[in-house]
DNA sequence: GCAATTCGAGACTAGATGATACATAAGTAA
DNA sequence: TTACTTATGTATCATCTAGTCTCGAATTGC
Protein backbone atom coordinates (compact mmCIF):
# COMPACT_ATOMS: atom_id res chain seq x y z
CA UNK A 1 0.00 0.00 0.00
CA UNK A 2 2.75 2.47 0.51
CA UNK A 3 2.91 4.43 -2.50
CA UNK A 4 6.37 6.45 -1.63
CA UNK A 5 5.28 10.14 -1.11
CA UNK A 6 2.13 9.97 -2.95
CA UNK A 7 -0.66 10.19 -0.57
CA UNK A 8 -3.70 7.77 -1.77
CA UNK A 9 -6.66 9.71 -2.09
CA UNK A 10 -10.09 9.78 -3.42
CA UNK A 11 -11.20 11.25 -6.73
CA UNK A 12 -9.72 12.07 -10.30
CA UNK A 13 -5.95 12.60 -10.48
CA UNK A 14 -4.69 15.80 -11.45
CA UNK A 15 -3.16 15.38 -14.72
CA UNK A 16 -0.64 18.39 -14.29
CA UNK A 17 1.97 18.40 -11.98
CA UNK A 18 1.12 21.05 -9.39
CA UNK A 19 4.47 21.32 -8.59
CA UNK A 20 5.99 22.28 -11.41
CA UNK A 21 2.86 24.66 -11.82
CA UNK A 22 4.15 26.31 -9.12
CA UNK A 23 7.54 26.72 -10.57
CA UNK A 24 6.17 27.86 -13.64
CA UNK A 25 3.98 30.78 -11.39
CA UNK A 26 7.35 31.73 -9.76
CA UNK A 27 9.10 32.54 -13.01
CA UNK A 28 6.43 34.52 -14.25
CA UNK A 29 5.81 36.56 -11.28
CA UNK A 30 9.26 36.79 -10.47
CA UNK A 31 9.92 38.49 -14.17
CA UNK A 32 6.50 40.52 -14.36
CA UNK A 33 5.36 41.20 -11.32
CA UNK A 34 2.08 40.20 -9.79
CA UNK A 35 -0.32 42.71 -11.50
CA UNK A 36 1.05 42.14 -15.05
CA UNK A 37 0.84 38.51 -14.84
CA UNK A 38 -2.35 37.19 -16.00
CA UNK A 39 -4.48 34.38 -15.67
CA UNK A 40 -3.95 33.23 -19.05
CA UNK A 41 -0.14 33.18 -19.11
CA UNK A 42 -0.43 31.49 -16.03
CA UNK A 43 -2.45 28.74 -17.39
CA UNK A 44 -0.19 28.51 -20.00
CA UNK A 45 2.82 28.17 -18.28
CA UNK A 46 1.25 25.91 -16.49
CA UNK A 47 0.79 23.14 -19.67
CA UNK A 48 -2.24 25.37 -20.80
CA UNK A 49 -4.56 24.07 -18.15
CA UNK A 50 -7.77 25.41 -18.12
CA UNK A 51 -9.47 27.61 -15.47
CA UNK A 52 -11.20 24.94 -13.67
CA UNK A 53 -8.05 23.16 -13.30
CA UNK A 54 -6.31 26.28 -12.11
CA UNK A 55 -9.18 27.49 -9.63
CA UNK A 56 -9.34 23.94 -8.25
CA UNK A 57 -5.64 23.80 -7.56
CA UNK A 58 -4.77 27.35 -6.18
CA UNK A 59 -7.88 28.83 -5.44
CA UNK A 60 -7.35 32.15 -6.49
CA UNK A 61 -4.55 34.46 -8.04
CA UNK A 62 -3.91 36.22 -4.98
CA UNK A 63 -3.44 32.60 -3.26
CA UNK A 64 -1.25 31.71 -5.97
CA UNK A 65 0.56 34.52 -5.41
CA UNK A 66 0.92 33.78 -1.82
CA UNK A 67 2.26 30.36 -2.41
CA UNK A 68 4.71 31.58 -5.03
CA UNK A 69 6.29 33.65 -2.23
CA UNK A 70 6.62 30.80 0.31
CA UNK A 71 8.38 28.77 -2.35
CA UNK A 72 10.38 31.72 -3.23
CA UNK A 73 11.24 32.33 0.04
CA UNK A 74 11.93 28.50 0.43
CA UNK A 75 13.96 27.98 -2.60
CA UNK A 76 15.72 31.85 -3.40
CA UNK A 77 15.21 33.36 -0.51
CA UNK A 78 17.62 32.11 1.98
CA UNK A 79 20.40 34.14 0.46
CA UNK A 80 19.80 36.23 3.34
CA UNK A 81 18.97 33.69 5.75
CA UNK A 82 22.63 33.86 7.25
CA UNK A 83 21.44 37.29 8.83
CA UNK A 84 19.50 35.22 11.30
CA UNK A 85 22.49 32.74 11.93
CA UNK A 86 23.34 33.75 15.83
CA UNK A 87 26.26 31.28 15.58
CA UNK A 88 28.07 33.53 12.61
CA UNK A 89 29.86 36.89 13.32
CA UNK A 90 27.94 39.94 12.80
CA UNK A 91 30.26 41.24 10.08
CA UNK A 92 30.40 37.27 7.98
CA UNK A 93 26.60 37.60 8.56
CA UNK A 94 26.02 40.97 6.99
CA UNK A 95 28.67 40.05 4.35
CA UNK A 96 27.05 36.86 3.53
CA UNK A 97 24.00 37.65 2.67
CA UNK A 98 25.00 40.86 0.31
CA UNK A 99 26.86 38.08 -1.75
CA UNK A 100 24.46 35.50 -2.00
CA UNK A 101 21.86 37.70 -2.56
CA UNK A 102 24.15 39.53 -5.38
CA UNK A 103 24.95 35.74 -6.73
CA UNK A 104 21.63 34.57 -6.91
CA UNK A 105 20.09 37.80 -8.66
CA UNK A 106 22.42 37.68 -11.37
CA UNK A 107 22.17 33.80 -12.15
CA UNK A 108 20.97 33.38 -15.60
CA UNK A 109 18.38 30.54 -15.15
CA UNK A 110 16.03 32.54 -13.95
CA UNK A 111 14.35 36.00 -13.83
CA UNK A 112 16.86 38.53 -13.13
CA UNK A 113 16.16 40.78 -9.62
CA UNK A 114 14.23 39.98 -6.73
CA UNK A 115 10.86 39.04 -6.13
CA UNK A 116 10.64 39.87 -2.72
CA UNK A 117 11.67 44.00 -3.53
CA UNK A 118 9.97 43.95 -7.32
CA UNK A 119 6.98 41.76 -7.28
CA UNK A 120 4.22 43.89 -6.21
CA UNK A 121 5.73 47.62 -6.64
CA UNK A 122 3.97 48.41 -9.05
CA UNK A 123 -0.14 48.27 -7.91
CA UNK A 124 -3.65 49.80 -7.75
CA UNK A 125 -4.97 50.99 -4.91
CA UNK A 126 -6.93 47.91 -4.12
CA UNK A 127 -4.07 45.72 -4.41
CA UNK A 128 -2.03 47.20 -2.17
CA UNK A 129 -2.10 44.17 0.51
CA UNK A 130 -0.41 41.91 -2.06
CA UNK A 131 2.75 44.29 -1.84
CA UNK A 132 2.52 43.91 2.19
CA UNK A 133 3.00 40.17 1.88
CA UNK A 134 6.47 41.04 0.40
CA UNK A 135 6.79 44.71 2.50
CA UNK A 136 7.26 42.12 5.68
CA UNK A 137 9.73 40.15 4.30
CA UNK A 138 11.98 43.21 3.45
CA UNK A 139 11.11 44.71 7.24
CA UNK A 140 12.26 41.61 8.26
CA UNK A 141 15.57 41.63 6.97
CA UNK A 142 16.32 44.96 7.51
CA UNK A 143 15.80 44.27 11.05
CA UNK A 144 18.34 42.17 11.13
CA UNK A 145 20.88 43.21 9.36
CA UNK A 146 20.30 46.32 12.28
CA UNK A 147 20.39 43.02 15.14
CA UNK A 148 23.66 42.22 13.18
CA UNK A 149 25.39 45.94 14.01
CA UNK A 150 23.94 45.96 17.59
CA UNK A 151 25.34 42.51 18.12
CA UNK A 152 28.63 43.43 17.13
CA UNK A 153 28.26 46.98 19.17
CA UNK A 154 27.26 44.72 22.29
CA UNK A 155 29.99 42.46 21.97
CA UNK A 156 32.51 45.60 21.85
CA UNK A 157 33.98 44.36 17.35
CA UNK A 158 32.55 48.10 17.01
CA UNK A 159 32.92 51.59 18.94
CA UNK A 160 29.80 52.11 21.27
CA UNK A 161 29.51 55.19 19.81
CA UNK A 162 27.96 53.83 16.41
CA UNK A 163 24.86 54.77 15.01
CA UNK A 164 23.25 51.13 14.48
CA UNK A 165 20.46 52.34 11.90
CA UNK A 166 23.08 54.81 10.47
CA UNK A 167 25.53 51.82 9.72
CA UNK A 168 22.97 49.09 8.78
CA UNK A 169 20.81 51.33 6.75
CA UNK A 170 23.69 51.42 4.01
CA UNK A 171 23.67 47.80 3.68
CA UNK A 172 20.14 47.65 3.29
CA UNK A 173 19.35 50.46 1.13
CA UNK A 174 22.19 48.39 -1.06
CA UNK A 175 20.59 45.24 -0.44
CA UNK A 176 17.20 47.31 -1.77
CA UNK A 177 19.10 48.84 -4.68
CA UNK A 178 20.62 45.19 -6.33
CA UNK A 179 17.41 44.31 -7.79
CA UNK A 180 17.26 47.13 -9.83
CA UNK A 181 20.78 47.01 -10.26
CA UNK A 182 20.92 43.38 -12.14
CA UNK A 183 18.08 44.35 -13.78
CA UNK A 184 19.62 46.93 -15.70
CA UNK A 185 22.66 44.62 -16.44
CA UNK A 186 25.29 44.79 -13.65
CA UNK A 187 27.35 41.66 -13.23
CA UNK A 188 28.18 39.83 -10.26
CA UNK A 189 31.61 40.54 -10.38
CA UNK A 190 30.94 44.25 -10.44
CA UNK A 191 28.48 43.45 -7.18
CA UNK A 192 30.77 41.57 -5.50
CA UNK A 193 33.31 44.12 -5.72
CA UNK A 194 30.95 47.07 -4.41
CA UNK A 195 30.10 44.35 -1.65
CA UNK A 196 34.12 44.45 -0.87
CA UNK A 197 34.10 48.14 -0.86
CA UNK A 198 30.85 48.54 0.94
CA UNK A 199 31.85 46.02 3.64
CA UNK A 200 34.88 48.65 4.68
CA UNK A 201 32.21 50.44 6.30
CA UNK A 202 31.83 48.10 9.17
CA UNK A 203 35.72 48.15 9.49
CA UNK A 204 35.42 51.84 9.83
CA UNK A 205 33.48 51.47 12.84
CA UNK A 206 35.24 48.85 15.22
CA UNK A 207 36.62 49.58 18.23
CA UNK A 208 39.75 51.36 17.89
CA UNK A 209 41.86 48.58 20.40
CA UNK A 210 40.07 45.28 18.99
CA UNK B 1 -2.60 91.84 -29.12
CA UNK B 2 -0.16 91.11 -26.75
CA UNK B 3 -1.78 88.00 -24.88
CA UNK B 4 0.72 86.85 -22.37
CA UNK B 5 1.81 83.83 -22.45
CA UNK B 6 -1.35 82.50 -24.10
CA UNK B 7 -0.70 81.90 -27.72
CA UNK B 8 -3.93 83.04 -29.64
CA UNK B 9 -4.73 80.38 -31.53
CA UNK B 10 -8.03 79.36 -33.58
CA UNK B 11 -11.06 76.75 -32.02
CA UNK B 12 -12.80 76.31 -29.15
CA UNK B 13 -10.34 77.00 -25.74
CA UNK B 14 -9.83 73.65 -23.68
CA UNK B 15 -12.11 74.14 -20.60
CA UNK B 16 -9.41 72.31 -18.52
CA UNK B 17 -6.10 73.18 -17.72
CA UNK B 18 -3.85 71.18 -19.20
CA UNK B 19 -0.44 71.41 -17.42
CA UNK B 20 -2.55 70.79 -14.16
CA UNK B 21 -4.04 67.72 -15.82
CA UNK B 22 -0.16 66.87 -16.63
CA UNK B 23 0.39 67.47 -12.80
CA UNK B 24 -2.22 65.08 -11.78
CA UNK B 25 -0.86 62.28 -13.76
CA UNK B 26 2.56 62.65 -12.56
CA UNK B 27 1.22 62.07 -9.51
CA UNK B 28 -0.46 59.11 -10.27
CA UNK B 29 1.72 57.29 -12.23
CA UNK B 30 4.46 58.54 -9.29
CA UNK B 31 2.39 56.09 -7.10
CA UNK B 32 1.16 53.80 -8.86
CA UNK B 33 3.06 52.60 -12.17
CA UNK B 34 2.83 52.61 -15.28
CA UNK B 35 0.61 50.30 -16.32
CA UNK B 36 -1.75 49.96 -13.30
CA UNK B 37 -2.72 53.57 -13.72
CA UNK B 38 -6.00 53.16 -15.42
CA UNK B 39 -7.82 56.10 -17.97
CA UNK B 40 -10.13 55.97 -16.36
CA UNK B 41 -8.32 57.43 -13.15
CA UNK B 42 -6.47 59.79 -14.92
CA UNK B 43 -9.40 61.15 -16.70
CA UNK B 44 -10.81 61.42 -13.21
CA UNK B 45 -7.63 63.03 -11.70
CA UNK B 46 -8.16 65.44 -14.49
CA UNK B 47 -11.23 66.81 -13.20
CA UNK B 48 -13.45 63.91 -15.08
CA UNK B 49 -12.87 65.13 -18.51
CA UNK B 50 -14.02 62.86 -21.29
CA UNK B 51 -12.09 60.26 -23.41
CA UNK B 52 -12.09 62.52 -26.49
CA UNK B 53 -10.53 65.33 -24.46
CA UNK B 54 -7.99 63.08 -23.18
CA UNK B 55 -7.02 61.85 -26.43
CA UNK B 56 -7.28 65.54 -28.15
CA UNK B 57 -4.59 66.55 -25.57
CA UNK B 58 -2.74 63.44 -24.87
CA UNK B 59 -2.58 61.14 -27.53
CA UNK B 60 -2.65 58.11 -26.15
CA UNK B 61 -1.23 56.88 -22.04
CA UNK B 62 1.88 55.92 -23.48
CA UNK B 63 2.85 59.61 -25.34
CA UNK B 64 0.86 61.41 -21.90
CA UNK B 65 3.80 59.06 -19.88
CA UNK B 66 6.55 60.18 -21.69
CA UNK B 67 5.56 63.48 -21.21
CA UNK B 68 5.10 62.96 -17.22
CA UNK B 69 8.94 61.42 -17.19
CA UNK B 70 9.64 64.57 -19.13
CA UNK B 71 8.23 66.75 -16.37
CA UNK B 72 8.80 64.64 -13.86
CA UNK B 73 12.76 65.16 -14.32
CA UNK B 74 11.93 68.71 -14.50
CA UNK B 75 10.34 69.29 -11.57
CA UNK B 76 11.57 66.27 -9.26
CA UNK B 77 14.69 64.59 -11.28
CA UNK B 78 16.62 67.45 -10.80
CA UNK B 79 18.23 65.84 -7.42
CA UNK B 80 20.77 64.36 -9.98
CA UNK B 81 22.09 66.88 -11.81
CA UNK B 82 24.77 68.02 -9.23
CA UNK B 83 26.44 64.63 -10.48
CA UNK B 84 26.63 66.84 -13.63
CA UNK B 85 28.16 69.91 -12.71
CA UNK B 86 31.64 69.74 -13.40
CA UNK B 87 32.14 72.88 -11.02
CA UNK B 88 31.74 71.00 -8.05
CA UNK B 89 33.95 68.77 -6.24
CA UNK B 90 33.38 65.49 -6.88
CA UNK B 91 32.87 63.96 -3.55
CA UNK B 92 30.39 66.92 -2.85
CA UNK B 93 28.44 66.17 -6.29
CA UNK B 94 27.88 62.41 -5.29
CA UNK B 95 26.98 63.42 -1.40
CA UNK B 96 24.52 66.89 -3.15
CA UNK B 97 23.07 64.09 -5.40
CA UNK B 98 22.06 61.30 -2.40
CA UNK B 99 21.27 63.88 -0.12
CA UNK B 100 19.00 65.40 -2.30
CA UNK B 101 17.64 62.51 -3.41
CA UNK B 102 16.53 61.51 -0.08
CA UNK B 103 14.76 64.78 0.84
CA UNK B 104 13.23 65.02 -2.24
CA UNK B 105 11.52 61.26 -1.81
CA UNK B 106 10.66 61.58 1.14
CA UNK B 107 8.75 64.80 1.23
CA UNK B 108 4.96 64.65 2.33
CA UNK B 109 3.71 66.49 -0.52
CA UNK B 110 3.72 63.83 -2.97
CA UNK B 111 3.93 59.92 -3.82
CA UNK B 112 7.12 58.81 -1.83
CA UNK B 113 10.25 56.77 -3.77
CA UNK B 114 11.32 57.92 -7.17
CA UNK B 115 9.39 57.34 -10.71
CA UNK B 116 12.54 56.94 -12.33
CA UNK B 117 13.01 54.12 -10.31
CA UNK B 118 9.50 52.44 -9.67
CA UNK B 119 7.91 54.21 -12.41
CA UNK B 120 7.67 50.79 -14.56
CA UNK B 121 9.25 48.10 -12.62
CA UNK B 122 6.41 45.80 -13.40
CA UNK B 123 5.74 45.54 -16.64
CA UNK B 124 4.24 43.11 -19.16
CA UNK B 125 6.79 41.83 -21.95
CA UNK B 126 4.57 44.22 -24.70
CA UNK B 127 5.09 47.19 -22.66
CA UNK B 128 8.86 46.45 -21.83
CA UNK B 129 9.83 49.00 -23.76
CA UNK B 130 8.33 51.62 -21.45
CA UNK B 131 10.59 50.78 -18.99
CA UNK B 132 13.64 51.51 -21.40
CA UNK B 133 12.26 55.47 -20.86
CA UNK B 134 12.96 54.93 -17.52
CA UNK B 135 16.70 52.58 -17.37
CA UNK B 136 18.12 55.03 -19.77
CA UNK B 137 17.75 57.79 -16.95
CA UNK B 138 19.17 55.13 -14.67
CA UNK B 139 21.68 54.72 -16.58
CA UNK B 140 22.53 58.37 -17.06
CA UNK B 141 23.15 58.86 -12.99
CA UNK B 142 25.05 55.77 -12.72
CA UNK B 143 27.49 56.56 -15.38
CA UNK B 144 28.09 60.66 -13.77
CA UNK B 145 28.35 58.67 -10.43
CA UNK B 146 31.39 56.71 -12.25
CA UNK B 147 32.60 59.87 -13.70
CA UNK B 148 32.64 61.84 -10.33
CA UNK B 149 35.22 58.90 -9.20
CA UNK B 150 36.92 58.71 -12.52
CA UNK B 151 37.76 62.45 -12.20
CA UNK B 152 38.86 62.41 -8.06
CA UNK B 153 41.07 59.59 -9.28
CA UNK B 154 42.41 61.79 -12.50
CA UNK B 155 42.40 64.91 -10.13
CA UNK B 156 44.79 62.93 -7.52
CA UNK B 157 41.86 63.22 -4.78
CA UNK B 158 41.50 59.35 -4.84
CA UNK B 159 44.32 57.01 -4.88
CA UNK B 160 45.13 56.01 -8.62
CA UNK B 161 44.39 52.30 -7.61
CA UNK B 162 41.14 53.24 -6.80
CA UNK B 163 38.60 50.74 -8.89
CA UNK B 164 36.31 53.28 -10.31
CA UNK B 165 33.32 50.70 -10.58
CA UNK B 166 33.59 48.96 -7.17
CA UNK B 167 33.89 52.57 -5.51
CA UNK B 168 31.15 53.84 -7.49
CA UNK B 169 28.74 50.79 -7.35
CA UNK B 170 28.17 51.14 -4.04
CA UNK B 171 26.46 54.54 -4.26
CA UNK B 172 24.62 53.98 -7.58
CA UNK B 173 23.34 51.23 -6.04
CA UNK B 174 22.51 52.90 -2.79
CA UNK B 175 20.36 55.54 -4.48
CA UNK B 176 18.59 52.67 -6.39
CA UNK B 177 17.57 51.42 -2.94
CA UNK B 178 16.04 54.61 -1.78
CA UNK B 179 12.94 54.66 -3.68
CA UNK B 180 11.83 51.04 -1.49
CA UNK B 181 13.10 51.96 1.97
CA UNK B 182 11.23 55.39 1.31
CA UNK B 183 8.11 53.70 0.12
CA UNK B 184 8.86 51.17 2.95
CA UNK B 185 9.08 54.24 6.06
CA UNK B 186 12.57 55.32 5.53
CA UNK B 187 12.76 58.70 6.89
CA UNK B 188 14.56 61.69 5.78
CA UNK B 189 16.22 61.54 9.13
CA UNK B 190 17.62 57.99 8.91
CA UNK B 191 18.26 58.74 4.88
CA UNK B 192 20.74 61.49 5.76
CA UNK B 193 22.48 59.71 8.38
CA UNK B 194 23.06 56.96 6.18
CA UNK B 195 24.41 58.95 3.47
CA UNK B 196 26.93 60.55 5.86
CA UNK B 197 28.05 56.89 6.95
CA UNK B 198 28.34 56.16 3.41
CA UNK B 199 30.42 58.77 2.11
CA UNK B 200 33.38 58.06 4.31
CA UNK B 201 33.64 55.27 1.69
CA UNK B 202 35.37 57.71 -0.68
CA UNK B 203 37.47 59.11 1.81
CA UNK B 204 38.89 55.75 2.62
CA UNK B 205 40.35 55.83 -1.18
CA UNK B 206 41.80 59.48 -0.41
CA UNK B 207 45.20 59.58 -1.98
CA UNK B 208 47.53 58.77 1.10
CA UNK B 209 49.30 62.63 1.26
CA UNK B 210 45.91 64.62 0.42
C1' DG C 1 -22.18 87.09 -40.74
C1' DC C 2 -19.86 82.97 -42.06
C1' DA C 3 -16.30 79.60 -42.70
C1' DA C 4 -12.68 77.28 -40.42
C1' DT C 5 -11.16 75.18 -36.48
C1' DT C 6 -11.00 73.04 -32.08
C1' DC C 7 -13.15 71.08 -28.08
C1' DG C 8 -16.53 68.40 -25.33
C1' DA C 9 -20.31 64.99 -24.00
C1' DG C 10 -21.47 60.51 -24.42
C1' DA C 11 -22.29 56.33 -26.86
C1' DC C 12 -19.59 52.79 -28.43
C1' DT C 13 -15.89 49.21 -29.89
C1' DA C 14 -13.05 45.03 -29.48
C1' DG C 15 -10.49 42.62 -26.54
C1' DA C 16 -8.65 41.29 -22.00
C1' DT C 17 -9.40 40.63 -17.09
C1' DG C 18 -10.28 37.42 -12.97
C1' DA C 19 -13.56 34.15 -11.89
C1' DT C 20 -17.79 30.73 -12.13
C1' DA C 21 -21.30 27.10 -13.70
C1' DC C 22 -22.23 22.77 -15.22
C1' DA C 23 -21.85 18.46 -17.14
C1' DT C 24 -18.66 14.72 -17.65
C1' DA C 25 -14.48 11.86 -16.80
C1' DA C 26 -11.63 9.16 -13.74
C1' DG C 27 -10.21 7.62 -9.83
C1' DT C 28 -11.16 5.36 -4.56
C1' DA C 29 -14.12 3.19 -0.81
C1' DA C 30 -17.83 0.26 0.53
C1' DT D 1 -22.02 -2.45 -8.38
C1' DT D 2 -22.87 1.77 -6.29
C1' DA D 3 -21.68 5.92 -3.90
C1' DC D 4 -18.46 9.34 -3.30
C1' DT D 5 -14.82 12.44 -4.45
C1' DT D 6 -12.04 15.17 -7.26
C1' DA D 7 -10.43 16.93 -11.89
C1' DT D 8 -11.40 18.46 -16.50
C1' DG D 9 -13.45 20.84 -20.77
C1' DT D 10 -16.31 24.22 -22.38
C1' DA D 11 -19.15 27.97 -22.22
C1' DT D 12 -19.84 31.93 -19.88
C1' DC D 13 -19.97 35.89 -16.54
C1' DA D 14 -19.62 40.93 -15.36
C1' DT D 15 -16.23 44.17 -15.41
C1' DC D 16 -12.48 46.64 -16.94
C1' DT D 17 -9.06 48.02 -20.56
C1' DA D 18 -7.27 51.50 -24.07
C1' DG D 19 -9.11 53.82 -27.65
C1' DT D 20 -12.90 55.78 -31.55
C1' DC D 21 -16.81 57.98 -33.48
C1' DT D 22 -20.41 61.21 -34.08
C1' DC D 23 -22.27 65.37 -33.34
C1' DG D 24 -23.15 69.70 -31.27
C1' DA D 25 -20.84 73.80 -28.92
C1' DA D 26 -17.54 77.52 -28.67
C1' DT D 27 -14.12 80.19 -30.35
C1' DT D 28 -11.05 82.96 -34.18
C1' DG D 29 -10.08 84.88 -38.86
C1' DC D 30 -11.94 87.21 -42.58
Amino acid sequence: MLKGKIVARTGRPREFDRQKALDAAVMLFWAQGYEPTSLNQLKESMGNISPASFYAAFGSKEALFREVVARYLDVYGQTTSSLRDRSLPPREAVETALTRSACMQTEPVHPPGCLIVMGASNCTPQNRHIDEILRSQRAADRKAIEECVSRAVASGELSQATNVKALSTPFSSFLMGIPTEVRDGATKETLLAAIATLMTLWDLHKRPNS
